[in-house]
DNA sequence: CTGAAAGCGCTAACAA
DNA sequence: TTGTTAGCGCTTTCAG
């Protein structure tokens, strides 16, 4: 079932049919709905492999993903796929896991049309085999900086420093970090803009921990911290896995959010605005981020010049009820 | 850069090259160093249309997905992931949304050897449409029997029988039971095996209701029985999402969870088990569920005759801190 | 053990 | 407007 198949029933030639194909415009029309009306019949679709091969391009558009368990990803996702299907493109994902024997299988060029790298693991590794594949893509979301390479990230510095002054506006003094792992730069920015906000406001830190960005990793530092008797008016956590185990532990030991001790998360996890107190966070761009990282990915693959750089969005604060006036006592 | 440069460079023939690429046993092992020197030196790789086109086969296998914010999926995606890597397959997988113009891409017969179904939407259609393009396909945690199709699914009745049996033997007598949506089977399957256990024990249901998979749905439901001042021992909830609106409400309203009110959730996500108290839920069997799915793919790629069947596979009851023995008033 | 030739299904010149 | 011819890069006969 081919194009020979539909050329004989319609009574015309392959290169008619694909020209039909093709949308060809020099096509009669009545040959035309020949062709359409044969093709219908047969239910016949073209070889997407025979059309690859002898164009040299796929239609597809690779992304490489590490977890598919978070609203950031799944959003970013969700915006990149719309996106390229309206420029004709069809997006395919895979999972990264720890890949001993071989790496991803769309990091081919006859696979792949580009790539789009969001949240990369082994993000030098991965950059410098596409590089010398000579695949188009972007990064999303990384931590590094490449020669040549477009990237698009948010701003967690200013996040940081956003969520910051937010405590410090409502009057806090006594404010504590609490980030995630410390291999990320995300977490060193975001925490970065702590203590900028705070140094700006004339404060100091009431003190800072890090754990994995998960509930019970909050959960267990807030609690060795009450342990301790240490604890600040507010907490700024470095994502909303840990503000959400922060807030539980508290409110455990009858403390109350954000009566007694204000906490801000970050990422805006799906989670994290149902939960009461909804927590106030920071919300990533994601819609823009993926928007600007297909129009970057297109401009490379239509080979158009560009100043390779990265591009910094600014993240959003998202107020909501974990966060409010300092207690006076 | 293709075999032919391979060939050249080696000395030998394509024929050759095409039988080192394929690992024939029939090549003199000097002339394989040969030819991997060269392939090595050239940075060669086979281009995957030419080959899908002549071989008929393309190694890849499909999944479409439709959200990527959730723990089961997360799971599932990953056994498949490590299952199929394991047989020689790749898995590329792709976002299904509300697709007007044309079906899922993957779903074509030279783009894979066969897909896999997670949780479709819409079930039927892409059961008439992969029946109607002969590509072999499995379901997975689907919703309704079809002829021919292997598909495997989770016993949610019987993990709606255990999780109320579970609350029954804690000695409660008033259970309710908040589902999801209703158009879902498993929502109904999980009900009734929440009525049956209630039944075999001589107890009429609490009452039931329904609403989104969310936090904020079993929080308003939670809240409004609260208001209506109707409150069971137990709440056996539909998902786990649902089942942490309901602990929310309670605990607001100076309910203790597990002390006052039990409440056992469904699913295991993530977070579930991280929240205190940590939550009794039910765990779908993710990976055997994956496994089986790839192993009756590969059966039906390999055109090994099977039975139609839908194999049913039993949850388990993780019992965690939120249930608890019924108070004596 | 090796290679020449044919062809997978399609599109891109080039003619007509 | 249509068709003929020649590949795209690879594997598969079939000879040798």
């Amino acid at each position: 079932m081919n194009i020979h198949d539909v050329a004989k029933k319609s009574g015309l030639s392959v290169v008619t049919v694909s020209r039909v194909l093709n949308n060809s415009p020099s096509v009669r029309e009545s040959n035309r709905r020949k062709v359409l009306k044969a093709m219908e019949e047969l239910n016949y679709q073209p070889n997407s492999a025979a059309r690859s091969l002898v164009r040299g391009k796929t239609g597809v558009i690779g992304m490489s993903i590490t977890n598919f368990n978070d609203s950031f990803y799944d959003r970013v996702i969700r915006v990149v796929n719309r996106k390229l299907s309206e420029q004709g493109y069809f997006l395919a994902l895979s999972i990264a896991e720890n890949e001993d024997e071989g790496d991803n299988f769309l990091f081919q060029k006859d696979r792949v049309d580009g790539i789009i790298l969001l949240s990369p693991l082994e993000e030098r590794e991965y950059v410098e085999e596409l590089k010398r594949k000579n695949i188009p893509f972007v990064l999303l979301d990384n931590q590094f900086q490449h020669e040549d390479v477009p990237s698009v990230v948010v701003d967690n510095y200013q996040g940081g420093y956003e969520a910051t002054k937010h405590l410090i506006d409502l009057g806090h003094t006594q404010i504590a970090y609490i980030g995630g792992p410390s291999v990320f730069l995300s977490v060193a920015e975001r925490k970065r803009g702590y203590g900028h906000a705070l140094e700006e406001a004339g404060l100091t830190s009431f003190g800072t921990d890090s754990c994995g960005f998960t509930v019970s990793g909050g959960y267990e530092v807030a609690k060795r911290w009450i342990r301790e008797d240490k604890l600040p008016t507010a907490f700024f956590c470095g994502d909303d896995f840990i503000a959400l185990g922060v807030v539980q532990a508290l409110r455990e030991e009858g403390i109350r959010v954000p009566h007694d001790i204000s906490v801000v998360g970050f990422d805006d996890q799906q989670f994290a605005g149902e939960f009461y107190p909804r927590l106030t966070t920071v919300r990533q761009p994601e819609a823009q981020m993926g928007s600007i990282g297909v129009d970057l990915l297109m401009k490379l693959i239509h080979g158009e010049v560009m100043p390779p750089a990265v591009t910094k969005l600014a993240p959003q604060l998202l107020v909501r009820e974990s966060s409010a006036t300092v207690r006076l006592t």
